[in-house]
DNA sequence: CTTAAAACTAAACGATTGTTTAGTATTCTT
DNA sequence: AAGAATACTAAACAATCGTTTAGTTTTAAG
């Protein structure tokens, strides 16, 4: 039947997702989207359905690229050192150049406030909760079965995460490399 | 001469301040603020001259704000307990009704990227130095005269500081005094 | 080939952005 | 009371926002 498409929509939202993230969801207009994808505007809308709709698949997107961390937490077997690893790759991770692009999740939940869009609310909620949850997983392996503990240290880990990934944005290396061990000497 | 002003600045600035503490730089539009301070928006340009004219009076209002519990912390003869106690009064001075506003400073940092307003970048830079600063000599009382030592937990606390802000928005009540606990129990 | 469905280009949509301007109302000084 | 300087109102500015629409090109099936 009629032609196929002439783009990957895979690619076009990882280069849309790199625009959020260094840019926040406000200020990246259509037009910078239009730009960086590479396509016109009608396709994006014929892709995604609108600006939200691009933003929710690079928020998908987001958390692909993460997993290759992510995954490398969960496999290891060590559990608060291997948490420490953790917050050290994702500097790494979020590298951008002198300062750091933060973290897509926890720039967008600074960003917006509590009447923006439910659906995207409800995706970093449920995305900081999966995390966390990891982290809890993690410290029950260094940490006697002592539940409320546990969930303490892993909301303890979760809010740093978000002080990390202001950090990686404002500090310099050694700042916020200190600042983990910071944070790690009483675990 | 002429007829004077029916309106007081400091006054409307504190309304403009509180917009853009709730909604952020981008989300606060003109049309609202004029809605917010009361005034047309010919007398806002009239007495700041344009958006980022309000926005820096509006950080200097809020410093004045904060200043309430930074004096407090100044004057305290503790020294780390003060510091904690700083970061439980930043909570309820940062409190809106179930979740807190976060700090102006740290949202905005959260919020703009590398290209945005120079002043303003200044202006963030130069607050969170100046916080920091006082951070280092409450330390000085606790710890002896180690200036390394002191310099790094100074950032440890700053960065902390950030993520107690940004968790402040997101996270309850007992989860944001879980992480105070926390961040203080090596120091 | 013909044809029809989908992908494309490009222009325009109304609404809103930050900012300015023209015109009117007010008030203090002389 | 007259005059002049300033504060005010309200409308309009160009530019951009996210979104849609009309028209053209491509392509694969019949």
């Amino acid at each position: 039947m009629p032609r196929s498409k002439q783009y990957n929509e895979q690619e076009v939202i990882e280069k849309a997702m790199n625009l959020f993230w260094r840019n926040g969801y406000e200020t990246t207009s259509m037009q910078m989207l239009e730009k960086e994808m590479g396509i016109n505007k009608f396709s994006i809308y014929a892709s995604f359905g609108n600006k939200n709709g691009v933003f929710l698949e690079s928020i998908k997107c987001y958390k692909l690229r993460l997993a290759q961390i992510i995954n490398k937490l969960k496999a290891t077997s060590k559990g608060v050192a291997g948490l420490k690893q953790y917050f050290y790759d994702f500097i790494e991770f979020s590298k951008e150049k002198e300062r750091g692009k933060g973290c897509l999740i926890v720039n967008t939940a600074n960003e917006l406030g509590e009447d923006a869009n439910p659906k995207i609310q409800a995706e970093l909620m449920k995305f900081t909760a999966e995390v966390k949850e990891i982290f809890a997983n993690k410290l029950n392996r260094d940490i006697p079965d002592n539940a409320s503990l546990i969930e303490q240290q892993a909301d303890y880990l979760i809010i740093s995460m978000f002080g990390l990934a202001s950090a990686s944005r404002m500090f310099n290396k050694s700042q916020v490399e200190n600042y983990i061990e910071n944070i790690f000497k009483n675990l």
